[in-house]
RNA sequence: GGCGCGGUAGCCAAGUGGUAAGGCAGAGGUCUGCAAAACCUCCAUCAUCGGUUCGACUCCGAUCCGCGCCUCCA
């Protein structure tokens, strides 16, 4: 079994074949900081990140590049409204990124290249393109990439651009250009930039927007590399402006595989602030849900597929993360690795520690186990059907907790089935729990009900167990002893 | 108008030319002092209408509905 991805320019399934075997390069569009990342954003970053993890367990190296685009119109217009230098302005929003990133977990790329710090780089790839007389300037002093100078421009949105250069649709504003569907590579500076601006041969202004990622992806990754991807959005005309930018310019063919997820709806609808459907990652956070939630959620879906986004699926996650939890630390139990989850009464305190061997996984484990294993990089390998990795984790779970209530699963084995939940999760990052806070208020309460217990007394114990659900704890009684379980 | 994606159980969501994964919720049972957790059992004929086929949810056509792109939105 290889790794098979959709190629979106090719629009059919292709093993992944680095240029370099054994390294994949690639380049994942990133945020452009003038406001909080919502959760579509955070979308697309976290099918990346399952793309990038999922390489990596199959042995890949990765080179991960992700642009912060720190100037554009509404970058500028919003710093210009709070009175901020650009910079000053974007650095708020790009700590909120990686902040929320790390929310979700999402593993840090190699490089965040940001586009103000790599205007020479933009500067000297628009002058090989003037040079190469792909590009021209306009009256204002604008230089546009002229797209009739490069055949396959439309190859991979699927577009046939002879249809547009009727002139029909040609903007007022836009007779500067010598086509319509020309672009920008450079704009000429004006009154609403401000001093936003930089020097270029051919006059002062700022980049275009596609410029950027050609610029640093080749900066980073090479004249031609492996990997590409972004949101469908993006598929026409940035990432359509990027190949004829950067293979006019490199005479290479710029990037191999290309891949785009689809977007998020919230309740089968777009996302908008009008319908009050609009979230950023910190208004869910804010309604309580985790970051572990918010990823498995954003994470479940096939990137290709849009995902309707609904409060009641995300608490359904919930349950779901709270069945997974609940099989680890049975495991554990079994594994004999003390559990900081279970509260021993009585002789054994907490204070144990015990560093028991997470055996390599492939050694006792199980067949159930086993399957499982295939199952998940057989569904993973399929352009990332996760919804399938994810029923073949369930699958072991029912499995493993069966075999755990007929007692066949020894401690060998219970260490060998939590050493392959740890690979699964290095691909999915979702099971391991948050830090649980100890309550010590509540260990006393389990401690008063244990003796009730242990005196059948069965109505104090009834009540002391009403007292700590009231105080948000549910309490499971185990063969290792009581539990207190977050509500 | 052009191009593209999708409509699968109460909700979320995979999938296949030969009679539908998984999760959540729900019902019954086992276990438990009672619970909780876990396990077992049950719970859909795949938008509609035609067609192709021995056989379609899966292929083709039409219709309805939802969503996206068609110049800077992941």
């Amino acid at each position: 079994m290889a790794f098979r991805i959709h190629n979106t320019l090719t629009r059919s399934v292709e093993e992944v074949q680095p240029a370099e075997a054994g390294h994949v390069r690639m380049y994942t569009c990133g945020p452009t900081v003038y406001n909080f990342a919502h959760i579509g954003n955070f979308r697309a970053y976290l099918f990346e990140d399952l793309l990038r993890r999922h390489l990596k367990f199959r042995g890949f190296r990765v080179t991960q590049v992700m642009n912060l685009t720190d100037v554009d119109d509404k970058t500028i217009r919003s710093s210009r409204e709070q009175g901020l230098p650009l910079k000053a302005f974007t650095k708020k929003y790009i700590e909120a990124f990686f902040a929320d990133l790390k929310t979700l977990r999402v593993e840090p790329a190699e490089h965040y290249p940001a586009a103000t710090d790599h205007v020479p780089e933009m500067i000297a790839l628009i002058q090989t393109l003037l040079d190469k007389g792909v590009a021209y300037k306009s009256d204002d002093g604008s230089i546009y990439f002229s797209i009739a100078k490069f055949p396959g421009y439309g190859k991979l949105a699927h577009l046939d651009m002879s249809g547009l250069r009727s002139g029909a649709r040609v903007a007022q504003d836009e007779y500067e250009k010598e086509s319509a569907a020309d672009f920008a590579l450079w704009k000429a500076w004006d009154e609403q930039d401000g001093d936003v601006a930089w020097d270029a041969p051919w006059g002062r202004g700022r980049p275009g927007w596609h410029i950027e990622c050609s610029a640093m992806g080749m900066k980073y990754l090479g004249p031609s590399f492996d990997l590409h991807t972004g949101g469908v959005d993006n598929i026409f005309p940035h990432h359509e402006d990027e190949i004829a930018q950067s293979e006019a310019a490199t005479g290479h063919p710029f990037v191999k595989y290309w891949m785009h997820c689809a977007h998020l709806v919230v309740d089968g609808k777009k996302m908008s602030k009008s319908l009050g459907n609009f979230f950023t990652l910190r208004d869910l956070v804010g309604k309580g849900y985790s970051g572990r939630e918010l990823r498995y959620e954003l994470l479940a879906t096939h990137y290709r597929q849009s995902l309707n986004f609904t409060f009641e699926s995300l608490d359904a996650v919930r349950s779901a993360l709270g069945r997974l939890d609940e099989f680890s630390d049975r495991l554990r139990a079994v594994a004999g690795i003390v559990d900081p989850g279970i509260q021993k009464t009585g002789t054994t305190g907490p204070g144990e520690t015990p560093q028991a061997g997470i055996s390599d996984p492939g050694y006792n484990l199980p067949a159930w186990a086993q399957q499982a294993l295939e199952a998940f990089t057989a569904a993973l390998d399929d352009d990332l059907n996760v919804s399938a990795a994810l029923a073949a984790l369930f699958d072991m779970i029912t499995a493993g907790n069966r075999a755990m209530n007929e007692k066949t699963l020894d401690a060998a084995g219970a260490a060998a089935v939590l050493g392959l939940l740890q690979r699964f999760d290095a691909v999915l990052g979702i099971l391991e729990p948050e830090q649980q806070q100890t309550d010590a208020a509540a260990e006393a309460l389990l401690a008063q009900r244990q003796a009730a217990r242990q005196a059948k007394n069965w109505p104090e114990s009834d009540r002391l167990r009403d007292e700590l659900k009231q105080r948000g704890w549910v309490i499971q009684d185990t063969p290792q002893g009581p539990k207190l379980k977050k509500i």
